[in-house]
DNA sequence: CCGGGTACCTACCAAATGGTGCGTACTTGA
DNA sequence: TCAAGTACGCACCATTTGGTAGGTACCCGG
């Protein structure tokens, strides 16, 4: 017997809900695409968590996956037709969210982890 | 130490994230204000689980609770600006469940609960 | 040969989420 | 007098969600 929703919003927040589907899909919307860079993107979540919810999201139809069967491994991942329709809710999403942290003088911790500005080995980082 | 989020995207989810409290704010900016009301529009929610969000989106600030005092009890809720806010996010996961509902051949069962159309006491209900 | 980086998987455990059922206090209707 | 309806509160339990800590397999640099 499949779900029975009494509203639209249920539907999408029983497929797009949860704390970090929106967040990956936020990611793959703005251009990251390999595992290791979502990951250091959201430093809050386990590896565990981004793989499991990276293939509920595949199950859905909403990001594909693609494996280059190099070695070392690389795979990334975009959003398909279905996922970029939710671009809409992501930015309503991503724009509230900055909205907010003003009014609430919440800070967002960006952790860009971009090669060029990235420590490099030599750099002395406190611990 | 107040949390820590490294996208816009986490804060918001964060806030109006779970199953439920995106469909209670929904229907509160659809004009359904009274905590019956809510009920009998989200079959399926508990009792507890919708005063429990509820209490929460009055601590966050999304909702106002109006207690009239009277006997028997009435109380509504109602979106704050904080919570009126949030409209466009509302609007574009209610957009989108419309959509996904269609595509996905998904049927969405309205409890519509309108006095004009329920059932009277007289009739006869098969359980 | 050892550590680090890639992209995972698995088992085990803790916390959050959510459900059931019962109780409150008071009134109206049968 | 008793059930029903309003808007909850509370205790207890099951399910779900998520975290931690390991391991896989392969390559490269030192």
């Amino acid at each position: 017997m499949p779900k029975q929703y009494h509203c639209p919003v249920e539907l999408a927040v029983d497929i797009i809900g949860g704390a970090w589907r929106p967040v990956i899909l936020a990611h793959l919307k703005e251009g990251v695409h390999r595992y290791g860079e979502l990951r250091r993107r959201m430093p809050g979540i386990s590896e565990k968590m981004l793989i499991q919810r990276l293939r509920e999201l595949e199950a859905e139809g909403l990001v594909a996956r693609h494996d280059h069967k190099t070695v070392p491994p690389r795979v990334d991942y975009h959003l398909t037709d279905e996922g970029a329709s939710l671009a809409p809710v992501l930015q309503a999403l991503y724009d509230w969210g900055v909205g907010r942290a003003e009014r609430t003088k919440t800070t967002i911790d960006w952790p860009v982890t971009d090669r060029r500005t990235a420590p490099k080995e030599g750099t002395p980082v406190a611990e």
